[in-house]
RNA sequence: GUGGACAUAGCUCAGUUGGUUAGAGUGCCAGGUUGUGGCCCUGGAGGUCGUGGGUUCGACUCCCAUUGUCCACCCCA
């Protein structure tokens, strides 16, 4: 078929083969972040590009070369939001929320874009799941912070994943970092690839992350950020460290991760997957205490993170790591008949408004092409209605994996497939294995 | 933005040194006697061979361009 269009590239559609697990993913993301204390915040997707251009950073890639950035029709600049912090801070800026007590904490769940060349685990439009913990300067924070997406990843069985971090102190040790790798990698000049060469006036950092084994070699014995940072950073990051220890979260300290984005300060950490590709950053974050003076705001230590959700299911994909399997639709009648077709609705009706799940034909086929229909949908039982069913006032209800059939009365059915449904659920607990001893109090909720 | 590989039914893929009506498996739809799923059998629908040029008597096959996909660089989630 010709069609007119297709996808964007880039893109991606998320067929309903597929879309349970997102959601799945996505709802244990939310509510695990909120026994944590986050609750959702709702931004737009776009905003006024100054606010990424001063947040994310002038000179970064993402605002130079990356941004969805247009002119609207009343001459503004607008930007599909390329990370989800901006529009968080930017919101609780404006609305006041640092009078709330602090830190408040807030969770989301985005669509973001960015124009770059797809490949794995790197689309032109993409989901984030984040979490922004604003206003406090503690390392506690920070230890909390990487402990909820450790918790995250736990639950979903995710392993495999290593999490990295670091430190690039504040901005004025930073600044005595960079002048010593600036000098250092200036004097083995000759030796740097061509992007170094371009690395070492924008971005000095970069170098030492190299792929080039020449680059690499000179990177080892480049000048280390941790030796550079103040006191302050220095028992900061120490604490930190010691929280992640007592809390049994492992980590490599791994002092080459920098954070792309202008805005990160002292902790910077990663959770990175080997089994997804070259893009291999499933979790990214740190504190930023300095943007929400950047925005014009006062000064509010804060910390956050940003989860790829197309790459989490990656790993997940990879992993075979197993989620709930898509819930099933309890009954399918089928139906044969002008008046048992509407007795069809009509029953379907009811029992939906009972909170059950009930399918019937709406594409006038046999009553064999209906429960083929039924079989593929994975129904659990169905009930086949005809003149004869109408006329003794009985139905057959079918147990569509095997099990015995049970037959029940037409009139009041609503109620007696209620009981039945019940009555299984009962005997599944009383035959199922259920280990007392190990009893997991947050299964009750 | 740079580089490499690839592009044939909804999906996974065949298609022989360019030769006449382009195939398989799977999926989809319908049948296999009167109203019942899964297995099996039969039939059907579905492709301008990514698009546009070129070479040739003739192109799915060769050449060029273009678009897209995948992978890597770069960068990031």
């Amino acid at each position: 078929m010709a069609l007119v269009t297709k996808a964007i590239k880039g893109t991606q559609d998320l067929l309903p083969a597929d879309s349970y697990k997102n959601r799945y993913v996505e709802q244990a993301m939310l509510d695990i972040a909120a026994k944590f204390g986050y609750k959702e915040i709702r931004t737009p997707v776009f905003e006024h590009t100054e606010l990424f251009s001063r947040s994310v950073g002038d000179t970064t890639d993402v605002v130079q070369k990356e941004m969805y950035t247009f002119d609207d029709k009343g001459g503004r600049s607008i930007t599909l939001r390329p990370e989800g912090t901006a529009g968080a801070m930017r919101a609780f800026l404006e609305h006041g929320l640092f009078n709330e007590p602090l830190p408040q904490k807030v969770s989301y769940l985005t669509s973001c874009y960015r124009y770059e060349k797809p490949q794995a685990g790197r689309l032109r439009e993409f989901h984030q799941f984040g979490v922004e913990c604003l206003g406090t300067a503690a390392p506690a924070a920070d230890a909390e912070l990487i402990s909820l997406a450790h918790s995250i990843f736990s639950f979903l069985g995710v392993d495999g994943l290593q999490l990295e971090i670091n430190s690039i102190g504040c901005p004025e040790c930073r600044k005595k970092y960079h002048a010593a790798l600036h000098e250092y990698f200036e004097s083995h000049k000759d030796a740097l690839c061509g992007t170094c060469l371009d690395r070492l006036g924008r971005n000095p950092m970069r170098i030492l992350d190299c792929k080039s084994p020449e680059c690499g070699a000179i990177a080892k014995d480049a000048p280390k950020v941790l030796d550079y940072i103040c006191e302050d950073c220095s028992a900061h990051f120490e604490t930190v460290k010691k929280h992640l220890d007592a809390m049994n979260i492992p980590y490599v300290v791994n002092p080459t991760i920098v954070r792309g984005l202008d805005y990160y300060t002292r902790t910077v950490f990663e959770f990175v997957s080997t089994q997804i590709g070259a893009q291999g950053t499933v979790c990214g974050g740190g504190r930023y205490d300095g943007l929400a003076e950047e925005l014009g705001g006062a000064k509010t230590p804060s910390l956050g993170f940003a989860l790829g959700i197309e790459r989490l299911m990656m790993v997940i994909q990879a992993q075979g790591a197993s989620l709930p399997e898509e819930e099933r639709p309890d009954l399918y009648i089928a139906s044969m008949g002008d008046e048992a077709n509407i007795v069809a609705a009509k029953l379907a009706a009811s029992l939906r408004e009972e909170g059950i799940g009930v399918q019937y034909d709406v594409a006038g086929r046999s009553v064999k092409a209906q429960m083929k229909f039924a079989n593929k949908l994975g129904v659990r039982n169905t009930v086949v209605i005809g003149d004869s069913e109408i006329e003794s006032g009985k139905v057959i209800l079918k147990d569509m994996d095997g099990g015995e059939n049970v037959e029940m009365e037409l009139d009041g059915f609503e109620d007696s497939y209620q009981s039945y449904l019940i009555q299984k659920a009962v005997s599944a607990i009383a035959d199922s294995d259920v280990d007392t001893g190990s009893f997991n109090i947050t299964d009750l909720f």
